[in-house]
DNA sequence: CTGTTAGCGCCTTCAA
DNA sequence: TTGAAGGCGCTAACAG
C-alpha cells in the first residue's frame, strides 16, 4: 500500500479511504490512485484488514457430510448467500463427530470468523456453551441447540410427519407402522412424536421400531412384521436412508407397494419419482432454510447484538403426494403443511 | 498474549515458543505457561499468525455447484482431508459463471490462502494466468485449465465412454446414438470423442446430438429420432441430467429399455440401482479426486516449488453394469476400465 | 479533503 | 533457555 502511496504522490491513508470508500477522496487524488494500483498490480491484503478491524467478513459452517444431498444443499444456500453479501465461508465437515465438531469450531473462532453456522452433532456437548463461542453469533441449523442463547433454524419434523401419517389414515390405513434410523438425532425423533401424534389421535396402535441399522437388519425387521397375522398395512419411514432400506427390503421381500403396503417417507430426493412407485414424501425447503438461516446470522453479526434467549425459526415443509401412499394420479401433487 | 505472559512470568516469546514448540521451553516455565493460559481461557490467534508469518494452513475451493452430488462428494473429500493435514477451507461456489469464479479466486488470493483448488467454469478464461496467481499454488480438477503450469486432476473420459459404448457393441448394437448437455464443457467433449473412437473402431455411423437442453427439447429429438426408420437400438447419454431427460423422454414416448432401446449413462448416482431398469453407467471416484487433488496441492504448498509444466493426473474410472444395457445379471458387475 | 501516528497479536532476529 | 525490539499491512483517531 505504502508503494502505492508513493507512486500516486499521497498518503497510504489517502489509498485506504479510497478503497474502503470510508471517507471522501477527491476525484482527481481518486484517478491517481487508482492508476497506481493498476500499475503495481496492486491487492489489498484481505488479512491485513480483518487482522486490524473488528469484522472478517467471513463465516464459518460445520455440517456433518457434504455427501448428504440435504446439506449439500443447504450449504450450496449458505455459499451463495455469503457471497452476495460479501462474506467468505469457512467451512468444513464434523463426520457427525463431536470432537471434530468441537476443534474445528474453536479453529474457525481462533480464525476470528464472525459468525458460525452448525448442523450440531448429536452428542449433548455440554462443552458449546455460550461463553465458549464468547461473542461471536451462533445459529444452529436442522437441529437446535440445547444451551439458551442460540438461534435455530429448523424444519417442522413433527408436524410434516403427522400430516403423513394422516394422509395413510385417510387412505383407509388402521396399521401404519414407522421404521426408523438414529433415533437420538433432534430430527428423527421429533419426526417420531408425529407419528405418535397422529396415532393416538386416530384411535390407532402404534408400531415402530428402530431396527433397521443396516439394510440386512431391515430386512429381517420388515420380514418378521410382515409374517405377522395382523401386519402393517402402510409403513412410514423416518429418513431418506430409512425409506431406501425399507424399499429394498420390501422388493426383495416381494411385498407390492403400494397394493400390498403403502409407503411414505420423510425428505425427498431426486428420483423419488422415477422409482417404481414413485414416493410420497415430505420435501424439506433445503435452500430456503440455508438461506434462512444465513440470512438470519448475517442479521446478527451485523446487528452486533447477541439475542437474550435463542430464536426459532421453524419453516414449513410440503407433502409431494405421487403413488407409494396409494393415490393414483398421475403427477404428483404438492401440498403444503400447516 | 501478553496477559498470559505477564501471568506465568516470563516474555511474550517464552508463551509463542511454547504454543508453537518452535525452541526449547524449561519444564518448569512450560508448566506455568500452561497454567496461565488455561487460567485466562487463553486462544492463539490465527489471524494474527496468518497475517504475520508466510503460511496460512488455509486452502480455498471453488466448485460450480454443491448441489450436484458429483461435485459435494469431491468437496466432502477436500475437507476431510484438509482437516486432516491440519488446513483450513475457503469454499465457495460459482455457478458456472466466469465472473463469479474470477472475483472469488481473487478474495481469496487477498486472503492469502496458500494453495487454490478449483474446478474451472467452462468459458476461456483468459484471465486466469500464472501470472494472477503468483505464487499460490493452483490444482485445476474435474477440468483441466488451459494455461501450462497449472496441475490437473481428471478422470477418463474419453475411455470410459469409449469402453461403454464397446459394451454396448458387444451387445450387437449397430446403430448407437449419443445423447448429450453442455457440449463445451471439457469433460463433456472428452466423452463425446470417446464414442466417436468407439463407433470408428467398429465401424459404424456416428450420430449424435447436443438438442436436449431441456426435458421437452430431450423429448421432441427422442421423438424424431424413434420414428425414424433406422432409428437406434441404443443410446448413450453423456452425464446424469442427460440420463435422466433421455429416461424420462423415453418412457412418456412410451419405449421399452432395454427391450426397444438400450442404454447406458455416464455418471453413476445413488439410486441407479433402483430405478427400473437398474442403469448401466461409468462410475467416476469422486471421492479418491477430491482427496488425489487436495493431496497434490498439499504438497505443492509444503514444498513451496511450482511445477514446471502442470502435471495431469487421470483417475481411473468403473463401468457398473446393470440392466439397461440389456444385460440381465440380477446383481451389479463392476468392472474397471483400462 | 488529506496526512501522521500508533497499534492490532504474533513471530523473526538479535542479544543476554 | 529466555527476553526485547521491531514490523507484517492495515485503519481508527486525531490533527491539519
Amino acid at each position: 500500500m505504502e508503494d502505492v502511496a508513493r507512486l500516486a504522490g499521497v498518503g497510504t491513508m489517502t489509498v485506504s479511504r479510497y478503497l474502503s470508500g470510508s471517507a471522501k477522496v477527491s476525484e482527481r487524488t481518486a484517478q491517481r490512485v487508482q492508476t497506481a494500483i493498476k500499475q503495481l498490480n496492486y491487492r489489498p491484503n484481505e488479512l491485513a484488514r480483518a487482522f486490524r478491524g473488528q469484522r472478517n467478513r467471513s463465516i464459518g459452517i460445520i455440517i456433518p457430510y457434504l455427501y448428504d444431498p440435504f446439506f449439500a444443499n443447504c450449504a450450496h444456500a449458505v455459499t451463495t448467500v455469503a457471497r452476495e453479501r460479501g462474506y467468505t465461508v469457512l467451512m468444513t465437515t464434523s463426520d457427525e463427530e463431536p470432537e471434530t465438531e468441537f476443534r474445528e469450531i474453536e479453529l474457525m473462532l481462533q480464525r476470528n470468523v464472525d459468525g458460525i453456522l452448525v448442523i450440531p452433532t448429536y452428542r449433548r456437548e455440554n462443552r458449546l456453551t455460550r461463553s465458549f463461542f464468547g461473542r461471536t453469533p451462533v445459529v444452529a441449523f436442522d437441529r437446535p441447540m440445547s444451551e439458551l442463547g442460540f438461534d435455530s433454524v429448523l424444519v417442522q419434523n413433527t408436524t410434516g410427519m403427522r400430516r403423513l401419517v394422516e394422509h395413510l389414515v385417510g387412505h383407509g390405513h388402521k396399521r401404519i407402522a414407522l421404521l426408523g434410523l438414529y433415533r437420538n438425532l433432534y430430527t428423527i425423533n421429533a419426526r417420531l412424536q408425529g407419528y405418535r401424534r397422529a396415532m393416538q389421535d386416530a384411535g390407532l396402535r402404534e408400531e415402530y421400531t428402530f431396527d433397521c441399522e443396516t439394510e440386512s437388519e431391515a430386512q429381517r425387521t420388515l420380514g418378521a412384521m410382515m409374517q405377522h397375522e395382523d401386519r402393517p398395512t402402510a409403513i412410514v419411514a423416518t429418513n431418506n436412508l430409512a425409506t431406501h432400506y425399507v424399499l429394498n427390503a420390501l422388493m426383495k421381500l416381494n411385498v407390492k407397494v403400494p397394493e400390498e403396503v403403502a409407503l411414505a417417507g420423510f425428505d425427498d430426493f431426486e428420483l423419488a419419482d422415477r422409482i417404481q412407485p414413485p414416493l410420497t414424501v415430505i420435501r424439506q425447503p433445503s435452500l430456503e432454510m440455508g438461506r434462512a438461516a444465513t440470512n438470519l446470522l448475517l442479521e446478527r453479526i451485523e446487528q452486533g447484538e447477541l439475542p437474550e434467549t435463542g430464536n426459532r425459526i421453524v419453516m414449513p415443509v410440503e407433502m409431494v403426494v405421487r403413488q407409494s401412499c396409494g393415490c393414483t394420479g398421475t403427477s404428483p401433487q404438492v401440498i403444503p403443511v400447516h
